[in-house]
DNA sequence: ATGGTGACCTGACCGC
DNA sequence: TGCGGTCAGGTCACCA
């Protein structure tokens, strides 16, 4: 589910809900999420929750003792209820707050981590070595063409690339390459500065909308953050393989590359 | 450094 | 109904 829009949404509701809140409870239910549970984690209790940040597609969590850094890999989700309610299968972190609320952390194929820090130096480590984030000035047409201009990946590829720029995950690479009229396995060194221009306008746009409609979040009613992505009936062209260009009417196309689903129309992009 | 491949993990879905 | 294959929003380690 999470690429930056989806990120961004629930840490708005992370803040809503637990800014300046204790955390009184933790539990843990796995050993094992992509990394090990470490004590750290297992010993959150008594923890003020100061301040909640998102870059890229990682949640930091800054507390009065340390910082959380939380990513919720292919299939996390965070849930904010606000009384027990059961259990399911992929529930593997709990934590409970002195305003009687509770976040639980999901996560299917535990491909996301949560991991702890007494110290920012590390997390900015980490975090240093990601491109910039694409809704920021730093990530700018120019940027963007010269890192084109230099590698010889497909175009989907690097912008799905983190370090080059943080955030952009398969849905909105194809949405965003879509509007931009580019077909997705154009090598990158092939574009011209006016497709760049375009592109990078475009990626913003997608992103922008997508976080104004809650992403592309599916979300069980009973919770607090009741947001629900509306944005997923916004898609023109991911996981639209056997219907109609929204545009020209032709059939969507899909081809594998490097391992990911490129979708796109091969009357509409060049 | 860059680029390609498979690994991590679980479930849903499709065709036979 | 059952079985095998394929697909899935992300990253990382390893190899050439």
């Amino acid at each position: 589910m999470p690429e930056l829009p989806e990120i961004e949404v629930i840490k708005q509701e992370l803040k809503y809900f637990f800014l300046n809140q204790t955390i009184t409870k933790t539990k843990i239910y796995t050993k094992k999420l992509k990394y090990k549970i470490t004590k750290e984690i297992k010993n959150l209790n008594n923890q003020k929750i100061k301040n909640i940040k998102r870059y890229s597609k990682y949640i930091i969590i800054t507390t009065n003792k340390g910082f959380l850094l939380i990513h919720l890999g292919m299939s996390g989700n965070i849930f904010i209820l606000n009384k027990n309610l059961t259990l399911s299968k992929h529930d593997h972190i709990e934590l409970h707050f002195n305003n009687k609320k509770i976040i639980r952390y999901n996560d299917t194929r535990k491909f996301g981590f949560w991991l702890w820090y007494k110290n920012k130096k590390k997390i900015n480590n980490i975090l240093s070595k990601l491109g910039p984030e694409p809704l920021t000035k730093e990530f700018n047409y120019k940027y963007l063409f010269k890192i084109t201009q230099k590698r010889k990946i497909c175009i989907h590829q690097l912008i799905m690339n983190k370090n080059i720029i943080s955030g952009i995950g398969n849905i909105y690479a194809n949405e965003s390459l879509f509007l931009s009229k580019i077909i997705p396995y154009r090598k990158s060194n092939s574009l011209t500065k006016k497709e760049i221009k375009i592109l990078t306008k475009k990626i913003k746009f997608i992103l922008n909308k997508s976080i104004k409609l809650k992403g592309t979040i599916k979300r069980n009613k009973k919770l607090l953050n009741k947001n629900k992505g509306l944005f997923k009936k916004k898609l023109k062209i991911y996981r639209k393989n056997k219907k109609k260009c929204p545009k020209c009417y032709k059939k969507i196309k899909v081809v594998k590359n490097y391992g990911r689903s490129l979708y796109f129309c091969d009357s509409c992009q060049k």
